[in-house]
Order: structure tokens, then C-alpha cells, then sequence
DNA sequence: TTGAAAGCGCTAACAG
DNA sequence: CTGTTAGCGCTTTCAA
């Protein structure tokens, strides 16, 4: 770090002048005037000045940094997140720190711990699917740090959140199974404690229940570990299909169960959507070129993840701590394909 | 940053002793006694104590973070090259920051000016498409930044780097292709100054040659910005498909051209393999589930990352500064499926 | 308009 | 074994 570079010392003695001299003539000080100035700023531009942000967050107190937190960045959706956090995180400044949990609690619990031992000055997270206790982000919360939730929430503290509309994501692409001729539809969602899996269930529930189906709780099933293992999810696919009166047709509740389910449902020769049809949450824009053509529920990944770091910025920067706090909801947008083709 | 956190001194003043003691004491220092170290041990667990990285950076003039420079990380094989950067830099003790470039030189340029500036330890880069002056890289590297190019690759600056056998990759596919039955395959590519498009034309032509096969220029067909406008992409693929002796195959050299360009030839209802077949450089997880399934070029990604990460790091904590440098080649993996059906 | 001095939190050389 | 001191680079009073 800081190679060869030269410091605001070296500008001080170059020129003959106090240090605190050039600190103030490098933020344009109005009691400095234009001739030191000049020199100072010559001097900097020449040498190639960068002041050391080591230095300055010590004296100051910010780090300009903000510490994300995600589960897997091999996930279109959390990429896209990320791209919106880097476009407003740039622009203002701020670098990110970025941590994947792999959906498990100890590494969210040290990453964590990593990123405030790291100054952050504020934080952007999508709980892991181990994560059932945040009293580590309590304390931190608690401590004063800004922290911003999306997608997958907590209840526990009272801050900004920004989250797609689960329920109504869940209910529309329900609604549109059922339109399309569908009956018996069964739900493979991600593990049962994370924010997501609730709202998108009660929305596939509403669905049912409005359009006078039935819910079986048997066609519901839970991937513990989020479809991380591709076992949870061909063990959730298999008992669906041993069943006697087994479903016509699938709504997958996450990215990485959908697009597993497809791969599982080929080799097993099951047709889509002949045999049964699939529609699922899934971020990817491939969906279009699957075999067959994948019916999605998108989520504006991109979006959420400029408006959350907005906020979580405006936490940071803001006077006052805030009292009063948001949750963001981004409508999600449901495409229609071959894979939920209808039956009518 | 470092909400309420207590440090050295308040530690000192609690036991009444001075703060180089409770330094030397956490550092289990053998020139203080085993009671002071346990007395401090004890109070600094009671407080929580974390050392602020900002104030020991400053002192001992090491930031214990990585930089990390790619093209965009929505991408297979970059996100697998994260997961492995991530699994090393950790476990050594390490943070990374990870910026985007885009495929853009001024935001590469940025990136690295603002990571410099943040103070990293060490570099890890995919150098951008437009990139083809890297005056940037190599005066860091001359103020002893130490580097490891990955992926895209420059000889200017000798360093470390990590690539996959680019060469093999392109020959191993071209001549599957041949082997098939195909004689006419064209070659959609990136851009042209970027090191892993002429190593995967080399492999390209020395298949067609070895196997008496042309090199016709016309089959030759690059994407100045490697794909990330699809417009790019599709003009490729019309100009190809406009040819009076028009492809019988298309080897794709990059992840997102051979998915796009699936998805053209399907919009076109133009059927993989009988019309046209095609094999291409993906890390997708999703190739087998494509319609067709696809044949593709795969790259050790997460190896290829904790391999570049390692070097990197060696490269920081070496006492001597290196005179040596390797350039390490992975292989790639051929996956031959439906999209590559043999014609004979 | 400029400079001297103190201090952010931590470490290391040197004294005691 | 423990304390004093100085300093990393920068900012910010306060005094000149």
C-alpha cells in the first residue's frame, strides 16, 4: 500500500511551508490564499498526490465503505443487486466491500464481524438461510451502525428494508398457472425461516384459496439449505412425483431451485409442460432459450439494489439519526412462456 | 465506523497501566507477564475489543485488502473466479474489494486509480476490452504494487498470471466440430486486441489447418465489445448466415456470445445442430438444459481464482521482492452435447 | 493568511 | 517486565 507516494509532508517541505498549510490549500480553503494555493496544487498534481484514505479515516471517523453482504454472487439476481449498489455507491464516493455467506450463519456471523472491524460506515445485507439469530447485527445496530436489509429481511430491527412484492410475485404467477388450466400446483420453496419464503408462500397460497383450490400441504415443499444442494431439491422433485395424485404442474420460489428443477425434470424425460408445467422466481436471462422456454417471475435486482444503498447513504450521511424508516417494495414482472403453456 | 468501540487506551486506562502494555499483551508478547496478559485478555474480551484496521494500516503501512478488478461479474466464469479469489484471501486473512469495469477503460482506469488509492496490498486484474494501454497498471507495478493478471491478460508488465489454456480449449472444440463433420465453422470472438481472443483464434486455425481445412477470414467475425451489446452479436451471426457459402457450425469464444447467440438462432428458428450447430466458451451451469443442450468449452474458474490469489498473496508477504514470475495454464474442458450432434 | 500543536488508534524502539 | 515517547498521514483548532 501507499507506494512510494508522496504525502502532504513531502508537498510542506518541497515548498517551504506548513503541512497544515497544504491540507488546507488541497480543499481549497478560503483562508489560504490563491497564490499558495496554486503552488500547492502544482506541486500535488505533479508529484501525483493522493492523500492516504488510512490516514484520513482515522482522523475523521468514515472509512467510506459500506460492507455487503450477500449469499452467493453466483446468482443472477444478487449480481444484478450488486451492479445497482456499485452504480450509487461510486457516484457518491464509496467503495464496497463485498462478502458472500454461501447461506451459512458462521461465515455471515465473521463476515460480518470482518466488515465493521473494517470501519465500515454503513451496511447492505440479504440474510444467509442458517441466519435465525441477529443479535450480531443487533449490536452493531445498536452500536450505531446504518444498516439497509433487502430481499431477504428481518423483522428484529427497525431499519430501511427493500424487498420485491414476494406475495404478489408468488400470487400472479399462481393466479396464471391456474388460468392456464393448472390444478394441482405444487410450490418448491427455499428454507422456511428466510422472509422470502413466507411471503411468496402466502401469495401461492391466496391464489389457491381465491380461485377455490385447495392447499395440500403435501405439495408444498421446503429446500432446508435454499437449493444449495442439488440432493434437497431432486428429493422435493421425486416426492412430488411419487405421488399418487402428484401435481401438473410446479412454481419454484427461487432462482436456483428453477432452473435445477428444468435440468432434473430433462433427464428424468419429463415433458414441459406436457407433463407437468413450471414456473418459477429466476433472475436469468437465459429463460428465454431454456428447453423449453422458461416462464418467469423477475425481480428489478438492479433496482433494489440502487434504492437500498440510496438509503443506506442517506442513514450515513444524514444530521439526525433517523427515526422514521422504510420499506421499499419492487413490483416484480411475470413472463410468460412455454413452460406454463396452457392446457385449455 | 468503529461505533462506540473501545480501544487500546481505554483498556489501559481501565487497568491502569500504559497502552504499549495491553498492545504488546493482545500481541502475547513474551516481555509481558502472564498475568497482565491474562488481566488484559480478560477486559478486552469483557469490552469486545477489535482493533481498528484504519489505525494499524496507517501505522504499519498495510492494508490486509485485496483488489479486485474484472469485466462484470454477471458473468459464470467470473463468479466462479470470485468464489475462489474469495475462499484464499479470507483464510489468509485478507478482504477483498471487487469493481466492475464493464468492458470500459475509463472505468477500469478509475477503478484502479480509486483502489490504489484505497490503500490495497496487492492487485488482482482482468484487464477491460478497451484496455489496450495499461500505462496505469505499470506504474503501480513500478511503485511496487504487486499484480497478478488473470483471464485477459497483458506481457507488458511482467507478474504473475493465472489463463486458461485458451489455445487448447479453441483447438479441442474446433476439432470436435471437424471430427462431427462439420467443415464450414465459423468463429464469433471478442474483441480482437484482448489476449484470450488470439489465443483461442490460434487454437481455432491450427485445427483447421491440421485437419486441411481453410482458414477463411470471412468465418472470422469479432465483437469490439465482446458482447455486451447484443446488437454486436447479431450482426456477427446475420452477416454469417447471409454468406453464399454460409457456416454448417459456430464456435463461440466467449460466455455471453454463445448464450446470446443461441437465442438468435432460436428467435430465427434456426435449429441447433441440423441447421447450424454450435460450441462455445461457457462456465454456465445450465448447458445441459439449454434447448439444445449445449456443447461447451468450460474454464476452471474457481481454481484459476485461489491459484492467482495464492500468487498474489506470496507476492505481498514475500521478504524479497520477486524476480521470477510464472504464468500458470489451466485446462479447459470440452462437454460435447446435443448442440454438436455429429453429422456423419 | 499561515503555522504550531494536538490527536485519531496503534506500534515499536528505547528507557527504566 | 512495564512505561515513555514518537510517529504513521491527515485534519483541525488556536495562536501568531
Amino acid at each position: 500500500m501507499n507506494f512510494g507516494a508522496i504525502t502532504i509532508k513531502d508537498i510542506a517541505k518541497e515548498l517551504g511551508i506548513s503541512a497544515s498549510a497544504v491540507s488546507k490549500a488541497l480543499k481549497d480553503s478560503h483562508e489560504i490564499s490563491e497564490k499558495t494555493k496554486k503552488l500547492v496544487l502544482e506541486c500535488a498534481q505533479k508529484h501525483n498526490y493522493q492523500p492516504n484514505p488510512m490516514a484520513r479515516s482515522l482522523k475523521q471517523g468514515k472509512s467510506k465503505s459500506l460492507g455487503v453482504v450477500i449469499p452467493t454472487i453466483d446468482n443472477n439476481f444478487f449480481s444484478q443487486v450488486i451492479d445497482g449498489i456499485e452504480s450509487v455507491a461510486y457516484s457518491k464516493g464509496y467503495n464496497i466491500i463485498m462478502t458472500q455467506t454461501h447461506e451459512l450463519y458462521d461465515l455471515e456471523l465473521s463476515n460480518v464481524e470482518h466488515l465493521a472491524m473494517r470501519s465500515i460506515d454503513g451496511l447492505l445485507i440479504s440474510l444467509s438461510i442458517e441466519t435465525e439469530n441477529i443479535d450480531h447485527l443487533k449490536r452493531l445496530h445498536n452500536m450505531g451502525l446504518p444498516i439497509v436489509f433487502f430481499d431477504r429481511v428481518s423483522n428484529e430491527i427497525e431499519t430501511h428494508k427493500v424487498i420485491a412484492d414476494n406475495y404478489k410475485g408468488a400470487y400472479d404467477a399462481t393466479t396464471h398457472l391456474i388460468r392456464s388450466g393448472y390444478r394441482k400446483i405444487a410450490h418448491i420453496t427455499s428454507a422456511v425461516n428466510i422472509s422470502i419464503t413466507a411471503e411468496r408462500l402466502k401469495g401461492y397460497c391466496a391464489a389457491l384459496e381465491e380461485n377455490g383450490l385447495p392447499v395440500n400441504d403435501k405439495y408444498i415443499k421446503y429446500c432446508p439449505q435454499g437449493g444449495k444442494a442439488i440432493t434437497e431439491i431432486e428429493t422435493a422433485l421425486t416426492d412430488l412425483l411419487n405421488m399418487q395424485d402428484k401435481p401438473d404442474a410446479i412454481f419454484t420460489a427461487t432462482d436456483r431451485t428453477t432452473t435445477t428443477i428444468i435440468g432434473l425434470l430433462h433427464k428424468l424425460k419429463i415433458k414441459i409442460p406436457q407433463d407437468i408445467a413450471l414456473l418459477g422466481f429466476t433472475n436469468t436471462q437465459m429463460a428465454y432459450v431454456l428447453n423449453p422456454s422458461l416462464s418467469q417471475v423477475y425481480q428489478p435486482g438492479f433496482e433494489m439494489g440502487k434504492k437500498a444503498t440510496g438509503m443506506l447513504i442517506n442513514l450515513i450521511e444524514s444530521r439526525k439519526p433517523a427515526t422514521e424508516f422504510e420499506t421499499v417494495v419492487f413490483p416484480t414482472q411475470l413472463f410468460t412462456r412455454e413452460s406454463t403453456k396452457s392446457l385449455l
